[in-house]
DNA sequence: CTGTGAATGTGAATTTTGTAACAAAACCCC
DNA sequence: GGGGTTTTGTTACAAAATTCACATTCACAG
């Protein structure tokens, strides 16, 4: 209810719920319980309560949570129901890939630019869009209102795309690239890195053949 | 030191160790602190020292760690001293780009299979991979000895996908589908979204700004 | 060969996160 | 409109993860 301190687990808990919620309300359910929310998001019924409880009363005793409505309710609570302009640094194979990605403007997450500092790509037109030289950065972050900058650059010039973001004065970062960076701590910084599933994956695979 | 349940966020701190041990051996550093290997990690340095024990003693007293034989421990503790073998079914836009990925031989997870059901892009060649109809799990995760699969369809189609892996005998399932799914409780399932971190991120900024 | 300094490995203390239990609230039926 | 039923929101409790603190171990110097 009140905004204390809110864990990292409860908010990829509540991309979770969205999901599901949506695949509910495809089904037609308008209305579900959090007994049966979290049998299909495999978590228990009072993390859901308590998940929500950061934010704010959400359900109807009695009755259960009213599907949009709740999604709603968690959208607004995560700060998306608007939708937020993106820069993405490093036109490599990653970056084309998310440049093409429909998934990013269906969730809110708007690609407006696509910075590169290979004099080659420099002008190259992906997915309509103009590959700019990263020294353009500070004017184009201003211009486009940019608040999300995205890196996928190789690894050892990530710290450097970061460097550009944060004089141009973006707000978050993304990392998709395989170093650590550093950046001033009013900037959120979030690492992503899908190998460490395949190495979780990996470990507990093996884990169970060395059981027997 | 013995293997009780490790946390599940010990494994994905590893994967970070390694990814900064391999930066500090390109460096030219042999031997690291857990205090300097914490700093670059933005963790505690007791934290390491932890998440190592549960594996095992890898340090030396007074000294700290050597490099190559931490980042050769941690490896073979997680289970990625070896090669994986890993089948993708759907071959859209997201697996296209998945089987492009070099890293992923390199991490040692060797994409040997591609399926897909559309009659239109079975037979095509996609890095040097023909793909094939997924009914033909059950027959090549055995000929090629696949033990992860990777989902990368439709979120509609993902459990059938899911499905025939499980009947194929997979032993685990990398699920990038915005979709849950069910699976017997012995086969490893983790799911991948790199959505939530930009959710963490809107959130986190928007909290920031709503402080002042 | 003993003393000194450094950094690990680990048990104990603390903090955080997750679960259970229940009182408060809303609906429904008679 | 009141009692019963259901399900939330919240508090109290349990479990887990993180951090602290220090005894233990190793390298090295004198």
């Amino acid at each position: 209810m009140k905004s204390e301190h809110i864990p990292k687990a409860t908010i990829a808990r509540l991309a979770t719920y969205i999901q599901v919620l949506s695949e509910f309300k495809r089904e037609g359910t308008d209305v579900v319980s959090s007994e049966r929310l979290a049998e299909a998001c495999s978590v228990n019924s009072s993390q859901i309560r308590k998940d929500l409880a950061y934010f704010g009363e959400f359900g109807v005793r009695g009755v259960g949570y009213y599907v949009q409505d709740l999604i709603t309710s968690i959208k607004r609570s995560l700060g998306i129901d608007r939708a937020w302009n993106c820069g993405l640094v490093g036109v490599g194979n990653l970056g084309r890939a998310l440049l093409r990605h429909r998934e990013f403007s269906r969730k809110g997450f708007i690609l407006r630019g696509a910075f590169d500092c290979d004099p080659y790509k420099i002008g190259e037109i992906v997915e309509g869009m103009e590959i700019v030289c990263s020294r353009q950065l500070p004017a184009k972050v201003k211009e486009l209102s940019l608040e999300i900058g995205i890196i996928t650059t190789p690894p050892e010039r990530a710290q450097r795309a970061a460097n550009y973001l944060v004089g141009a004065g973006i707000k978050g970062i993304i990392n998709f690239a395989p170093s650590r960076i550093s950046v001033p701590s009013h900037i959120h910084l979030e690492y992503v890195d899908f190998f460490h599933h395949f190495y979780a994956a990996a470990f507990h695979i093996r884990f169970a053949e060395h059981q027997e």
